[in-house]
DNA sequence: CGTGGACCCTGTCGGC
DNA sequence: TGCCGACAGGGTCCAC
């Protein structure tokens, strides 16, 4: 369910019951996901001590305390970490287990296998992956003049230009949506033909949505992480994400539906410009 | 270099 | 009821 709230979800759920622990067995069911697991992750991890949980754009480090190292881990599309316990059965597409020595685990489930875990030997920064990252979303250093320095001479639509991880991170297909509706900005315009002060709303707006959505991850938190079930996945009232055909929450012209970049886009043909 | 398309894989849903 | 195609939260790679 990841996009940047769920994987920061995720890493709030997950921190008090993994960091520190130690790990006392790897369980390795399926391990050809997107990048096949290494196989020595069971001897690295096994007798290994998990620090704090950190996140950068959709991937979750999760680093050694006491030796150099971090497991670089993405959710994919389908994929969910949760703790379990000790003795739960897996179910269908529970692929990794890391055991703890307090009797939990975190177990990681992906249907589709499009996500991973990876092994980063020392500095994490360096890798390849984490390195050509734009900044968070919710720094400092996102703004909407960084949006309009960029989008000079960029002619593809707006919508795939914001959910460039060079450009800004963590804007998935559904806030990447959602802010180009709160910004009034029409999904297909090029970025290149959008005013500077246009960008300050849109950079605002992707902000807006994107700590709503973690605060809202934050109410499901308990049930998420104990293995109850999956959160409702937005309680939140989206405005265009899925409801194409469907009345604008704003003006009640019905919502228009386009493909930018392999992605369904829903916006309002007439608040959107 | 910028851009658009294919692709990795499984599950679900809607139309016929 | 059953089959089949379209589509789904992401990211990388490859032609043009």
């Amino acid at each position: 369910m990841p996009e940047l709230p769920e994987v920061e979800t995720t890493r709030r759920g997950i921190t008090p019951f993994i960091a520190d622990q130690e790990i006392t067995e790897v369980r390795l069911r399926h391990t050809r996901l997107r990048v096949p697991v290494p196989a020595d992750l069971p001897d690295r991890l096994t007798g290994a001590r998990l620090g704090t949980p950190r996140r950068r754009a959709k991937y979750l480090l999760l680093p050694l305390e006491n030796a150099p190292g971090t497991l670089l881990w993405h959710l994919g599309m389908s994929g969910s970490l949760r703790i379990a316990r000790v003795g739960e059965a897996p179910k269908k597409h529970d692929h990794i287990d890391l055991v703890l020595e307090s009797g939990r685990v975190l177990r990681y489930h992906d249907p589709r296998r499009f996500g991973f875990v990876d092994w980063l030997q020392a500095d994490a920064a360096r890798d390849s992956r984490l390195s050509h990252l734009g900044p968070e979303p919710l720094s400092d250093a996102f703004t909407g003049e960084r949006l309009y320095r960029l989008s000079r001479g960029r002619r593809m639509a707006v919508k795939p230009f914001l959910m460039d991880n060079r450009v800004v991170v963590g804007v998935g297909n559904i806030y990447a949506a959602e802010a180009l509706f709160i910004a009034g900005i029409d999904p297909r315009r090029a970025a290149s033909r959008i005013a500077r002060v246009r960008f300050d709303r849109l950079a605002a707006a992707a902000r807006e949505v994107l700590a709503a959505a973690i605060t809202q991850g934050g109410t499901t938190l308990r049930d998420f992480v104990s293995g109850q079930g999956e959160p409702g996945y937005f309680a939140q009232r989206l405005n265009v994400y899925g409801r194409e055909g469907k009345p604008c929450r704003r003006c009640g012209a019905l919502l228009k539906r386009v493909a930018l970049g392999q992605r369904a886009s829903v916006y309002c043909p007439v608040c959107q410009r």
